[in-house]
DNA sequence: CTTCAAAGTAACCAACCAGTGCGTTATGCA
DNA sequence: TGCATAACGCACTGGTTGGTTACTTTGAAG
């Protein structure tokens, strides 16, 4: 919840105030769902704010998605997974991929929501380019000491491994609903979240394993 | 694109082009984006149709999700495979997956905006239920034949499985906008397609391995 | 033919919604 | 203290939207 609204006059606050709110409703009812009313009033601060602050409700949406998107990607760096031996510096990335999308859920439907909209409000983003490149070295890094190591097959691309670990926790959690529905069983208990985690743990091993 | 309207009146007909432009319509912009006259208009039909014939635009929506998952439901049983040997069973079951989504790219994003709506609108239905247990069923079968045959492992969930090969084709095309920007290479050339494909039946068969 | 239920249409409505015009109030600085 | 500037708020609008009312047309059974 966006704190309430201080006494004196704080500029920098209300402006952090409207991203958290809008945040929070475009993941919860997407770009064309979510209403600037409902941001402003979450917000504790007036429309004409979110106006004055941000232009357009698309460019609001622009940047909640850059800063949600810089946020994993800083949270990745500070793993220092350069300091793990290959094989744990993996897993410990399948973790931490897992964990951040269920500690952060309003991240998955947020990249949904851009994804329907083609991705238009994330072009030209140089921050988040640069963010990406250091990210894809350091699994690529993994991965070349993994095969000096003789633990990895050469020959992955670190691009195709990276967006097979983000799937296989983005997917069964994007599509807890209608799974739980397809088959029949809760996928968000504290024991099925542990199956899956354990899971996608095997199939990356198996997967990179020499 | 629905057919042109017939110079009669067809009461199936009608029903079908609402049924097909509302597909194209939720799949382009999601449950909230949609626009009923823009559908009535695509399906060469008048709005108060939509209604006579569902109701409401969340009820159009209902049917239009169980069909498209009917549509491949059917289509995974009619590959026969129990009629092939466990491994090219599964990999089979790779390569439909995949072309499936390539083929019929409404279907992800119906899915994704049935989720946002936490599965609201696919509860109680009881046919997609049957045939998704005979899904499962299915694979199943085919994880215990590979076992029997010494070439799979035992103990692996055939839920886990289904969602695993349905994840790493899904994420990479529902995705393939952001992805583009953040790793700056094109996700649908020819060729890109092919090697993640290739990519995804090394991690499937790699996972299942005895 | 007649009849009548179903198919189809146009015009409308009340609610809603992104965006704005314009005025007010607080704050930092000279 | 006075002033420029930025923060803030109210009330409105022009256009849109899901849904409805009241009506005409069609086809087929008897």
């Amino acid at each position: 919840m966006p704190g309430a609204r201080p006494k004196t006059r704080d500029a920098d606050a209300t402006r952090a105030r409207i991203l958290a709110a809008a945040k929070e409703e475009f993941a919860r009812l997407g770009l064309g769902g979510a209403r600037v009313d409902e941001i402003a009033e979450k917000a504790q601060a007036n429309k004409r704010m979110i106006y004055h602050y941000f232009g357009s409700k698309e460019n609001l949406f622009r940047i909640v998605l850059e800063e949600a998107w810089l946020d994993i990607r800083n949270a990745e760096q500070e793993l220092e997974l350069d300091h793990l031996p290959p094989e744990a510096a993996l897993e410990t990335l399948v973790r931490f991929t897992w964990n951040y999308y269920l500690d952060n859920p309003e991240f998955i439907t947020l990249v949904n929501s851009a994804n329907l909209h083609r991705g238009r409000h994330l072009e030209g983003s140089e921050r988040l380019r640069t963010a990406s490149r250091r990210f894809v070295n350091m699994v690529r890094d993994i991965l070349d000491r993994g095969v000096a190591a003789g633990v990895f097959r050469p020959g992955i691309d670190p691009v195709q491994l990276n967006i097979t670990i983000a799937a296989i926790g983005y997917y069964y959690l994007t599509n807890r609903h209608t799974g739980a529905i397809l088959f029949e069983r809760d996928f968000m208990t504290p024991q099925a979240l542990a199956e899956r985690l354990a899971f996608n743990i095997e199939t990356v091993m198996r997967l990179v394993r020499a």
